[in-house]
DNA sequence: AGAGTGAGTTTCTTCTGGGAACTCACTCCG
DNA sequence: CGGAGTGAGTTCCCAGAAGAAACTCACTCT
């Protein structure tokens, strides 16, 4: 028997960011995880904030614990009731969640109505995040960076990537 | 005539975090993103990198074209032909796939078998993308950051948003 | 003349998401 | 002590979305 996958499933997929988007590519685990990450944490709580359906939260909830993103520790047994707190994987994945929303603070709502907004423990500031390049530090502006290709990198499978490397690096040995 | 939206539409949300799902919040136009980002540019050449079924990608192009995250230019008319490729606020989304990209090379895929590394430009080197202040330049760990509201928030419609706030500043507090 | 390419569009079927109601094990209130 | 409330799901139905595969159409190349 074949089993028919209809939701897109990227687990085999060799790309990073496909088994990424495996873990938040839909539009509302990204929702849920940001809520834990603020700290509202218990099922009910979500789903009032978010105002999406108890099926789908259900689900939700249980993708992210098989991540292992987030773990669930019970604060009343019989009937068992839980909160959901972040992994250390998964406080590291809310970084992305970060950036994502710096990018709609700055294009879509704009900076003055942001409704949330992060104070950097370390300096006190409320911090804009921004990318670095962990090499020198610097900020990596739209554009400063170039793709290429990887210690992982199969030219075999991936064809179309393999000629936009060959093109970028036409461009860059014409300057 | 009620208009009965099926899939989850975030437009008239105010969360930064939510709008730009509305952008990239599905599993496959963050790849569609990622190829234009690259330089795979053509219709087809992204049909066949990722394999997704063409009616899905004719809508996510489109869509990606109504968001203004992306431009096509006709390389040929007659017919016509195009190439698709970021614009400025596109380029800006794309730094949020390679914080997305940099998080699957360092917990799904390992470092040593990512398909895809960038070069910072400016420096030369191979960058992993860190996320940082804007205020003290530093790299922001998980966890140094703790969420304030923001100059639009807005406690009545989110109470358990502002539960959660006012929970952290006990702790905080506390200390 | 016939094959190939590029970019869609159409059809058909299966699956997923939203809405709303139901369950169940308590706790709290008068 | 009876009834309302809370928390966390589960179940059902229906409409829309995704996948596969075939079709279109305007060329170009051999």
């Amino acid at each position: 028997m074949i089993h028919v996958m209809q939701r897109a499933d990227f687990s085999e997929m060799q790309c990073s960011v496909a088994r990424t988007l495996d873990i938040i590519g839909d539009p509302w685990t990204p929702l849920v995880l940001r809520d834990i990450a603020i700290g509202v944490s218990r099922f009910d709580a979500i789903h009032r904030n978010l105002g999406l359906s108890r099926k789908v939260l259900t689900q939700r909830l249980n993708s992210l614990l098989e991540h292992e993103v987030v773990e669930r520790t019970a604060y009343q047994d019989n009937p068992p009731r839980f909160d959901y707190t972040l992994t250390e994987k998964g406080t590291d994945l809310a970084m992305v969640l970060l950036v994502l929303q710096a990018y709609g603070d700055k294009h879509i709502l704009g900076r003055d109505n942001a409704p949330v907004v992060w104070q950097h423990l370390n300096c006190g500031n409320q911090a804009n995040p921004v990318v670095c390049c962990d090499q020198c530090g610097e900020q990596v502006r739209p554009g400063e960076a170039i793709p290429t290709p990887g210690p992982g990198f199969d030219g075999e499978a991936f064809p179309e990537i393999s000629k936009a490397f060959d093109r970028i690096q036409q461009l860059l040995a014409a300057l």
